[in-house]
DNA sequence: AGCGACTGGTGATGGAGATCACACATCCCT
DNA sequence: AGGGATGTGTGATCTCCATCACCAGTCGCT
């Protein structure tokens, strides 16, 4: 099934996002032997534990990647935007993918088996590259992660750096310091390792406090430097 | 938003036999490009935050790898055993180094320049293989990491966690069940992230539980079957 | 409507562990 | 010897946040 190169929405390049668009071995790659498909909210690309079976490469919509402990709390390490390769650690080294896949809206989503992407990757040093890079990146990211995790006690710092974090990515938006509040206090809370009640408590504290404002699902943040000033107290 | 339930009994990746052993191309290339030198205890390989200039192969010794917060406190990612790489996720992506590489011993070190490492991956399948590997492997313990620090609250289970790690690196050893204990408890609460005191009391607790004996720095975990119990507790 | 599932707000309580404060042991200097 | 560093053991508080409990708003559904 040929797949067309399109995206609808032509955001000029997300900052951390590294590539919408693909490199040409890449896109060469996903037309010959990728399948395409679109996925319903909720849908779970792949579970951690299991076999790396191929990549996932987001094509649209948003997918959650999420890591659960033995007493079934969850830990969501990032929302993956549409560009991005998904199991890619796994599927080159062969083992287990590390977390969970999960659609968080309606999503097209290509997917290339693992002998295929390794074949191709023997056959185009520029596809190896991409797929190296990618992983560095999610290295990196999960670097940072533990770090804003681990190495900040309070909740509130936690959440004021994701939603510093979040602030970051928008820097292309009409307005930078407003955005689209796309999580529960729910998934909020698995994104910086609190429970849902404090989520909702820091959020009160934060709109006391003037640094948050927030009508329906749009969050406003009219000072930045405030917020920031949590981050190291 | 379902909850996985998921299995995470896999064994800790088949140890690379802490002998120096490379694959022939890996071989080849420090011979030719990289530079070999002995460091104290204590020296600094490269720092979180500098920009990449290389990655440094462990021949000989141990190296901590650790990322710090903003406060000050620091968290040990892992222990570096020869036969490793350091650095490089950073060094292919071309961006900062995402932790502190630091000697706990005397230490044979490898370096290599990030132009040579790229120059001998354009030329070496092998080589380029060889990375792209160890950055997953990386990734994967990360992910692992994060898991277990973040998705159990108990700090006696994480502690419980990292001495039955620690018990799966020696399954070489002589006597299984027993180990060196090459790390103060400031070192271990770094590694899973309490505090000193805490990693006594926890240790003295689980003396007084028959769980493990100590003399001088050896430890003896006489059932394994009762630390592991612990853990998803 | 009316019901059920999901989400968000907020009080009360308890507990695990950080933190402070000591005391004691080594070990290594000169 | 003494005197630093450094690592360890343990008690006393204190604070933050998880947890329980309950209520209210808002969807979507029949």
């Amino acid at each position: 099934m040929a797949t067309h190169i399109v995206n609808h929405n032509q955001k000029p390049a997300p900052v951390a996002k590294s590539v919408c668009e693909f490199p040409p071995a890449v896109a060469e790659a996903l037309e010959q032997d990728a399948l395409t498909t679109t996925y319903p909210t909720g849908a779970v690309l792949f579970a951690e534990g299991q076999a790396a079976r191929g990549v996932f490469i987001v094509r649209r919509g948003r997918v959650k990647l999420s890591i659960c402990g033995s007493d079934g709390r969850t830990l969501i390490l990032r929302i993956v935007e549409p560009g991005c390769p998904l199991g890619v650690a796994a599927v080159v080294s062969g083992r287990q993918y590390e977390a969970t896949a999960e659609t968080q809206e309606p999503s097209e989503i290509s997917f290339l088996r693992q002998s295929d992407l390794l074949r191709l990757m023997r056959l185009s040093g520029e596809l190896a590259l991409w797929v190296t890079q990618h992983i560095s990146q999610d290295y990196a990211g999960t670097c940072r992660e533990i770090r804003d995790l681990i190495l900040s006690d309070s909740a509130s710092e936690k959440l004021a750096r994701l939603l510093v974090g979040w602030l970051d990515q928008n820097t292309e938006a009409r307005n930078p310091s407003q955005m689209k509040l796309a999580l529960t206090h729910e998934e909020i809370g698995q994104m910086i390792g609190t429970s849902r009640e404090t989520v909702s408590r820091l959020f009160a504290g934060f709109k006391k406090q003037r640094l948050i404002q927030q009508n329906g699902c749009t969050l406003v943040i009219p000072n930045r430097v405030a917020l920031e000033s949590l981050i190291t107290a």
